[in-house]
DNA sequence: AGAATATATTAGCCTAGGCAAATAAAGCCT
DNA sequence: AGGCTTTATTTGCCTAGGCTAATATATTCT
C-alpha cells in the first residue's frame, strides 16, 4: 500500500461506496442467517436446535460448568439460560448437580445421553460448516479466521 | 497447495481439529452478534433499531417496494413484516401508499422524515463497520467480502 | 366467463430472548 | 456476629420472529 493511501484511506468503507447489503456487514448477516438454518435443519432429526448446539458444546467441552459461566462465555442472557437448562434438562440431555461449597449455583454435566449425541453434533456442526466452505483452501480458511478475530478484537 | 494436499485434504475441518468455537462459524456468529449490538447502540439516539435499519435501507434503495419483496430479499417472514411495517408506519417513516393495479399490495416508500433520517442511519451503519474493520486494509476487506459471497454461494 | 391456481398480506398462536425485580447465598469489612 | 456488597439464579412481563390458516386479489387455463 503506498504511503498516499494509508494516509488518505483509513477507512474501510466511505459515503460514496458503501452498499449495506453488499458490505461485509450486510454479507456477514446474510451468512450467519443461512449457517443458522442450515445447522437447524442438519441437527432436526436429533430434535435439538442450533441455539442448544451451542450450550451443548460449551458444557462438554468443559468450558463453562454453570449457568452463570456459559452466559458470560457467549453473551446471552441468564433469564433465557435458566429456560434453556430447563428444556435441556427435561429433554434428558443436561443434569444440573447441586454445588459442593456454594448452594448458589450447581454444576452442569451432560447425561449419559448427553454424551452419546455429543459426537453427532460435533460432526453435524462440522459437515455444515464445511459445506459453507467448499473451494477454500486451508490458507484461505486460516485467513477468514483471522479476519474475523480482528474484527472481534475492535468490537 | 501441493496436489497431495488437494488430493488429502478436501474440507477445511476435519473431527480433530475442528474447535466450534474458534471455528469460522462460532466466530462468525460472534461477530455478527457484536456487530448487531453496536449497531443497535449506535442508532438507539435515533429511535430505530438494526432490523428496521435493514428495512428502511431496502426501501430507501428501491431494492423493495412491496412487504412481499422485503420479505424476499431478505428472507424475513411475512407476518413479522406486516408488524415491522406497522412500526415503521405508526413511527412515521414509512407509508404505505395503494397500488394502481394490484389491490393485494401496498407500494412502500419513506415519509418525509423518513427521507431526513435515512442519511443519518446510513452513516452510522458505516462507522459501525469501519471500527469493526479498523486496521484492515482496502485489500483485507475487499477478501473478506470476497469470501462471505462464496460462502453464500454455497449455502 | 368460470374455475382452479398463484400471490400478497394479515391475524392468531407459539416459542424464545432481553430486561428488571426478586430471592438466596456467599464474601467482605469492621 | 451483623451489616453491606456481590454473585447466581429464577420469575414475570414485554417484544419480536416463525409457522399456519384465513382473506382478498390477480392470473391462468379451458
Amino acid at each position: 500500500m503506498s504511503p498516499t493511501e494509508t494516509a488518505t484511506r483509513k477507512e474501510v468503507y466511505d459515503l460514496k461506496s458503501y452498499d449495506p447489503k453488499r458490505s461485509i456487514g450486510g454479507l456477514l448477516s446474510r451468512v450467519k442467517l443461512e449457517i443458522s438454518a442450515a445447522l437447524d435443519a442438519e441437527l432436526a432429526p436429533l430434535d435439538i436446535t442450533g441455539a442448544q448446539f451451542v450450550i451443548l458444546m460449551s458444557i462438554a467441552l468443559g468450558e463453562a460448568d454453570s449457568a452463570c459461566a456459559l452466559c458470560k462465555g457467549i453473551s446471552y442472557d441468564p433469564g433465557a439460560m435458566t429456560r434453556m437448562l430447563d428444556r435441556l434438562e427435561r429433554r434428558g440431555l443436561v443434569r444440573r448437580v447441586a454445588h459442593p461449597n456454594d448452594r448458589r449455583t450447581s454444576n452442569l454435566e451432560l447425561t449419559a445421553e448427553g454424551k452419546t449425541v455429543y459426537p453427532k453434533l460435533r460432526a453435524s456442526a462440522m459437515k455444515v460448516l464445511n459445506r459453507f466452505l467448499r473451494g477454500f483452501t486451508q490458507k484461505e480458511a486460516r485467513q477468514m479466521e483471522s479476519f474475523l478475530q480482528r474484527m472481534l478484537e475492535n468490537a
